[in-house]
DNA sequence: ATAAAAAAGGAGGATTTTCCCCTTTCCTAT
DNA sequence: ATAGGAAAGGGGAAAATCCTCCTTTTTTAT
């Protein structure tokens, strides 16, 4: 058949692994090329010349977890897709395996018609999330935003410490954002020290650090 | 009744906004408090005494849009929950009210039953994005993270920059970063020079606010 | 094959900026 | 009256920034 898509399996447990091979093997469109135990094992069997279009991937594995390998996928072989499976359902992995740029996520416990459609989504659109999926990453989604708006709240800085927060995210020096502040540079010093003291931090990049992780200031 | 939520609406098409208030008022728990025409209106009207539990909010409104008023409500009043109304399906617009704060997001074009379910969601859990939205987000998500890692790779910077750029972002001295990079200082001092010419900047706080703006590192 | 050109690692030394003490003055709210 | 906060200052050590120069390895172009 022409038009045949080849999969890869990557996960610790062999049974697992191999039962879900044979339950691929029935799918008509869809060829196991090779199934991998860890990370390690998966690139050391990853051939350039006839990659996978689809890589099945386990989150936690010994030797080199799931998100390194789908970083390591996503830097040397982009065109590769990478559906997440793991029995997880927590929203932080989830995210994380998205950032770490895979296309797709499916429970462990998903039944065979999913898998299905996860591939064929996948194939035709270039992604696939399940309801549930969504939906925990978009709860954590509005979580972090709330956590973000009542943290800046919460911090007790003042008016000043958070303009010389703003200004201290860029490439000023303490001399120039005191002019700006139309204050003497001691003062400035004196914001910082508190503002170090405050937030339990020790240098300025830390803090702009900070300040972008906490919306204080926008990227 | 004892547990009547109350509603209000904000859209600047009148017949809508009116013909919304009728149909909700067939709905037994939910009472519509107040229609407002733009966001300017809805918080003149807005009594802090008797707040609404729920907002339907409209994107596009003269005077003060959807964001700036969704904006002003999480900064001003967070337990008010806004449900963003709009006949949009830019997956932009929806991130933009979602990071404004909105708690949810219903198309125009929804049916009643869906207004209702999204009602009662609000309530019950906080949120309420159906799945069309939620996959549409996920959508975006995906893309974003993929138009970063092809923008760090657009930047010629190599291995060892990288990492220098990695572990810059953070409070380490670049003593401490030579150490761990099992270079000599002066070596890493040379990174730096050589990196900051490439992108054109001129202290390591900017180099950080790059570097997070760009995806090099994460925030 | 080999010479020229880059690239990578490193050094010395100078200047600026950042960071960290500790003290004083002035204004304000209790 | 006085405690507390905001502004400002002195002095100094540590980092960061900037410049110029040197050696070795790797790449590239004849």
């Amino acid at each position: 058949m022409p038009d045949t898509k080849y999969i890869a399996i990557v996960d610790d447990h062999t049974l697992f692994r191999k039962g879900l091979a044979s339950l691929i093997a029935v799918f008509p469109d869809y060829k196991v090329l090779f199934d991998a135990s860890t990370g390690k094992d998966f690139i050391a069997q990853l051939n350039p010349k006839k990659l996978p279009d689809i890589v099945l991937m386990d989150i936690s594995m010994p030797e080199m977890d799931g998100f390194a390998t789908c970083e390591w996928l996503k830097q040397n072989h982009p065109s590769v897709k990478v559906l997440a499976l793991s029995t997880m359902d927590a929203e932080t992995a989830i995210i994380k395996m998205i950032k770490c740029g895979a296309k797709g996520y499916v429970l462990k416990d998903a039944d065979l018609s999913e898998l299905k459609l996860a591939f064929s989504e996948l194939m035709r659109v270039g992604f696939y999330y399940n309801d549930i999926v969504s939906r925990k990453v978009m709860q954590s989604l509005t979580q972090l935003v709330d956590d973000k708006s009542e943290l800046s709240a919460f911090m007790n800085l003042n008016e000043n410490e958070l303009t010389f927060i703003k200004l201290a995210c860029s490439e000023k020096t303490y001399q120039q954002i005191a002019k700006e502040m139309f204050k003497s540079e001691k003062t400035i010093d004196g914001y910082r020290a508190d503002i170090f003291q405050k937030l339990n931090i020790s240098s300025r990049v830390g803090l702009a650090m900070f300040a972008i992780k906490h919306g204080v200031v926008k990227v």
